[in-house]
DNA sequence: CGCCTATCCTTTTTT
DNA sequence: AGGATAGGCG
């Protein structure tokens, strides 16, 4: 511990100030690549060991479960590991895990059960698609996924349904289902996400002593990607916080944040956080402007992409490094182009000696991993995917979680609905419909289904036999060999093991894995809790690990690899650096995605864009030394060929810094066209004999009239367009090798 | 009544 | 491409 002071010479003077700031707020604007997270994990250091701060007294939060493990990882390398790790060490987490440690200790005080159990979000879509078919409503008419919107953007932002007021019948009704979910949450005894902060901030709004105890308790607050807090989250910290105002105990807020990288609002962030942290609470404002991570020229283009953003505090990277390399720049014909020119960078790269943990690959969208999945394994580079279908997301996975949660939770009708009939049993629609509705109020299915005739009944008779004969078994098992007890007498490591047909061979082999891999997540998390000094058995543990399970959703699989080239969404890959960054998929309506563009038929506000555009700049930011921009000018996703023009962003940063490994994509002009996709590349053309058919296209059709095209799918003689005609005709689909149809103009 | 297959529909990012 | 659902068969 005594090398902090010596430490802290390694810092720049802004640095320095940062991390010794006297007790007061202090907001730290930190730009891309200033050593934020150093700024951070210092400032813990410097708390502990200079002022002599109990760890205990200290809470550090940070919004995703990778920032956490990170900051952890540091911080132990400055501090004797107790400090860090054990219970009696600094509160580091998630706020969402922060939450839940709270909850769980005041659980009652709450409302909550002991054993409440945590909602992610596919359980939370779950619940709202029963909950909308009991009321009988059309997914037509209310989509499970804007009621689910609905509820988390009022609940991110601290609302009640109570005191919601509704403006109009449409959000009458959605109040009315936002009140059902409520009530069905709290009958099941379930929380979603955002459930979570808020029960902790009325905890804390309604119980004084609870809030004089940790207000009294945690000294210092550290907040980390300050810009990604939601209202809701934003309660929480004033809570904590020592009021100016009023000058009642509290802790001192140290936020650290970047507003050019603010790329949360979908989920609620609000990244006027930071002017309205620094006004309230008159936090004093330090700037981390030098950037010590990325060459010259990839600083100068991520400026000069970002300038283009009118809603922002501003500031300016500067570096003292060289230019370095220029930027590269390709477009490929298709997708698999693409996915070979990269890989085939990246098998020279590692030739010249650069690790292939210093490489990226980043795109918007899971969805592109796949071509460039296929030609990393065709040259044989090592790599991996991270994001995408998370561990805990896994079908199989889900099944397992759920047999558990319904050994504890005869209740959990989500739990009954998704295992009751996997594997199959026999146990059908009907079955299960009967089963319902048989159900007395208060009654438990587990009774209902011993008194049911028909032909499931026998079916669901033995089911329910089957759940409370495992519920016996694991009474007082070890977490680990009960979640294999539940596995194997389940049925469901048999269902994935034999093999009848060999199409889904290596499929079932992943599973049984996964399945395998869940047990072991078992062992990790009862040395983990051990470390806490938690040791329990049975259903007790079981409870604790599936709370655990729905707020740790990914990561847990596998052992970090060290020699293998990461492809990631750029979402994913904040916080984090790599020597070279291949940006990929630079096309219009992919990034920046078309969710956050204007069409014919979509009004979109326009921070989507300038989100879009902090997203990008977070992309190129991520590059140390060299940085790769690539695009495809044909696209197979989502089952058809789409055709997009090179992202906008391309064109936001000067053609000096860039150097074209492909022809420039219009002969002619310098410019290649703003918003709309178009017949940017010549290969798209071959594709259709006569035309190209693009989405946004007005058109003439001989018997319908005038139109656009909404979407293109499949190729060659089956290609086919979506077109949407003047109100009585409407949308048609045709295939445009027989349509009689002609382009308008090129919108 | 349950299971299998054909067709339709959606598709950002994360706790 | 993949998941969800509707319709037909056993």
């Amino acid at each position: 511990m005594g090398q902090i002071p010596e430490e802290l010479h390694t810092l720049d003077p802004a640095q320095q100030n940062a991390v010794t700031r006297p007790a007061e707020h202090v907001l730290v604007l930190a730009g891309a690549g200033s050593g934020k997270t150093r700024v951070l994990t210092h400032r813990v250091a410097w708390l502990i060991a200079c002022e002599g701060v109990d760890p205990e007294a200290i809470l550090a939060v940070t919004f995703t479960n990778k920032a956490a493990r990170e900051m952890r990882d540091r911080l132990s390398l400055l501090l004797a590991p107790a400090a860090v790790n054990s219970r009696w060490g600094v509160w580091l987490g998630t706020f969402h895990a922060v939450a839940h440690r709270l909850l769980r200790q005041h659980a009652a005080e709450a409302g909550l059960i002991p054993s409440f159990q945590i909602l992610d979000s596919q359980d939370q879509l779950a619940l709202i698609k029963r909950l909308l078919r009991r009321y009988n409503i059309d997914e037509g008419e209310v989509a499970p996924r804007e009621l689910m919107a609905f509820i988390n953007s009022h609940k991110d932002k601290g609302e009640r349904v109570d005191r919601f007021e509704p403006i109009g019948a449409r959000q009458a009704q959605l109040a009315e289902l936002w009140r059902a979910y409520e009530a069905q949450c709290a009958q099941e005894g379930v929380v979603d996400f955002s459930e979570l902060l808020l029960r902790v901030l009325e905890l804390l709004e309604t119980n004084p002593d609870l809030r004089l105890r940790y207000r009294s308790r945690f000294a210092h607050l550290l907040v980390d990607e300050f810009q990604d807090t939601n209202p809701l989250q934003y309660r929480l910290l004033k809570q904590l916080a020592l009021d100016p105002e009023s000058g009642e105990s509290g802790a001192w807020l140290f936020c650290v944040g970047d507003d050019d990288q603010s790329i949360y609002s979908f989920r609620g962030a609000l990244p006027a956080v930071l002017a309205y942290f620094q006004r309230e609470f008159r936090a004093t404002l330090v700037r981390l402007e030098r950037n010590y991570r990325s060459a010259g020229n990839i600083l100068a283009a991520a400026n000069s992409i970002i300038a283009h953003n009118r809603d922002r505090i501003g500031k300016a990277l500067w570096t003292e490094r060289g230019e370095g390399e220029p930027i590269r720049v390709f477009m490929a014909d298709d997708e698999m182009g693409e996915a070979r020119f990269v890989a085939s960078s990246i098998s020279a790269l590692i030739e010249e000696g650069i690790p292939a943990k210093e490489i990226a690959i980043l795109y918007r969208t899971n969805a592109l991993s796949r071509a460039f999945e296929h030609q990393l394994l065709a040259l044989g580079i090592p790599y991996r995917v991270y994001g995408g279908l998370r561990f805990f997301e896994r079908a199989e996975v889900k099944h397992a979680l759920a047999y558990l949660r319904l050994l504890l939770f005869p209740e959990d009708e989500g739990a009954l609905l998704r295992v009751i009939n996997v594997p199959a049993r026999g146990i059908g629609s009907k079955t299960i419909e009967a089963l319902l509705k048989a159900r007395e109020p208060g009654e438990s299915w587990e009774s209902v289904a011993m008194r049911l005739g028909g032909r499931g009944g026998v079916a669901v008779r033995q089911f329910a036999e089957q759940i409370r004969t495992m519920r016996a078994e694991t009474a007082s098992l070890p977490l680990p060999d009960a979640i294999a007890w539940v596995i194997e007498k389940s049925g469901l490591a048999a269902s994935y093991a034999q093999g009848e047909e060999e199409g889904g061979q290596k499929e079932r082999e992943e599973r049984l894995e996964n399945l395998e891999a869940l047990v072991a997540a078992g062992h990790d998390f009862v040395a983990e809790m051990a470390r806490e000094g938690i040791s329990l058995a049975g259903h007790e543990m079981i409870s604790l690990f599936l709370q655990h399970a729905a707020l740790e959703s990914g990561e847990h699989q596998g052992i970090e690899e060290h020699r293998a080239v990461r492809l990631m969404t750029v979402h994913a890959a904040k916080g984090l650096e790599f020597d070279t960054v291949f940006l990929v998929g630079l096309e219009e309506g992919l990034f920046p995605h078309e969710n956050a563009l204007e069409s014919a038929f979509r009004t979109v506000t326009p921070d989507a864009i300038e989100e879009e555009r902090r997203l990008m700049y977070v992309g190129v930011t991520r590059a140390k030394r060299q940085l790769f921009l690539t695009w495809a000018a044909s696209r197979r996703l989502h089952g058809g060929v789409r055709y997009h023009a090179p992202s906008r962003f391309i064109q936001e940063i000067p053609e000096e810094l860039l150097r074209w490994l492909s022809p420039r994509p219009t002969q002619r002009g310098k410019e290649f066209s703003r918003g709309a996709p178009m017949a940017a590349a010549e290969g798209a053309i071959a594709s259709s004999p006569l035309y190209l058919w693009r989405p946004g296209m007005r058109v003439r059709h001989s018997k319908f009239g005038e139109g656009v095209i909404v979407r293109v799918a499949g190729a060659g003689a089956q290609t086919e367009a979506t077109v949407r005609f003047a109100p009585p005709v409407g949308e048609k689909r045709l295939l445009v090798a027989l349509a009689k149809m002609t382009p308008l103009s090129d919108g």
